[in-house]
DNA sequence: TTGTCTCTTGAACAAATGTTCAAGTAAACC
DNA sequence: GGTTTACTTGAACATTTGTTCAAGAGACAA
């Protein structure tokens, strides 16, 4: 009758998704786990220990992904694929159209110092996941290569971040798909071909 | 002794735009605006209805801004100047390059009614003010005028909010003038012809 | 049965937070 | 001077929240 600790962080970060992590109470989690406190401290530490399991089990399901779409034979059809699940998810999981990871920035001023530096590495690692995508599409001549994957796939996650957003509030979805389409031209489109970015824009990390 | 009302929003507003809607206590605005609670309640009948009114004053400076900038002589550098300044504000105001109502947003799920209608509210309000700049940027020819403005003001305040949270996070400023000029590359730049998108892309809203 | 070990229970605590209200203050008006 | 009016004060209340811990339940060995 015990549960995995995987099934209790999918329920967890479902609440946390659904509600946000300050206003998902403890007394949440235990009825949505149905443990009793005593219980859940014995499994996790406290709440801000939820919160680094929680974006860990986020980051990495989400960076898994990217990588799996970066070996995509189509990559920009893949690439539409993954944003337009990402984006337009179905009414019963609409809050899961929202980010996480933005969701927790805003409310950054009250995690403590273990939850904030979680919170950074999870999205450093879902952007790392862009960079190993905007790679492969340079490899096949989709993107310019005389722009840094770096700094393209930091645009890329922008792009992301902003379009949940908007896909969470907008009611037309088919606006979201001319989104995604105007994303996709703006991807492979032009580039500025330098602005004082401090790395050189010929060369490209691996 | 009597503080004038704006002055006491824009102290407020600051509080909220630093901390957090949730993570700031009446005592916090207390202090702040150096009232007892007494007298607070007095002016203002309780936290949501100072959140409402933030939200008011807040959307109402961004439009006006933006109403500005749309009567600008060279409307590509103005536009350039008003995500620059919003963009890269000092590092001592430096949570200020978040944006308020995004932050607002991610902690919906605790907003009151009235609360929740006066957030979407001022988001429509800043999306309006956007619409009237990609009209005269249209207006212009600098934007192609095949599609709605309503659907690139959309897709402009989608991309202000993207910059804001990577601005906010990023620790090269460099970078962010970077994203600044691809934004503006793109915008000028390819739209796509149609995606099923409701409204017909020939007709323009005023 | 008895004792031990592990895990669970739920009442309870302490701190924080939004809000109220009777008492106090001082200026304005008769 | 006396009375009313408008505003301020700060102690206090009720609720919510994260967390703890002594007591209990059940499995298994002696």
């Amino acid at each position: 009758m015990v549960q995995q600790s995987n099934e209790l962080l999918d329920k967890v970060t479902e609440l946390f998704w659904a509600k946000g992590f300050q206003a998902t109470s403890m007394r949440d989690v235990q009825h949505a786990l149905n443990m009793r406190p005593g219980s859940l401290y014995a499994r996790f530490p406290g709440k801000s220990a939820l919160f680094v399991q929680v974006m860990e089990h986020y980051a990495g399901q989400l960076k898994a992904h990217l990588l799996t779409i970066a070996q995509a034979s189509d990559l920009i059809e893949a690439t539409r694929m993954f944003f337009t699940q990402e984006l337009l998810r179905a009414p019963d999981k609409r809050y899961q159209r929202q980010c996480l990871l933005i969701n927790a920035m805003a409310e950054r001023s009250k995690l403590d110092d273990n939850a904030a530096v979680a919170l950074d590495a999870a999205l450093n690692d879902v952007e790392d996941g862009f960079r190993h995508l905007i790679s492969a599409l340079q490899h096949h001549h989709f993107v310019t290569q005389t722009v840094p994957a770096k700094i393209v796939a930091k645009w890329l996650q922008t792009q992301f971040i902003a379009l949940r957003h908007t896909a969470y509030r907008s009611a037309d979805d088919a606006g979201v798909a001319y989104h995604i389409d105007k994303l996709l031209l703006d991807l492979q489109g032009q580039w500025p071909t330098s602005h004082g970015s401090s790395s050189s824009p010929a060369e490209l990390p691996d």
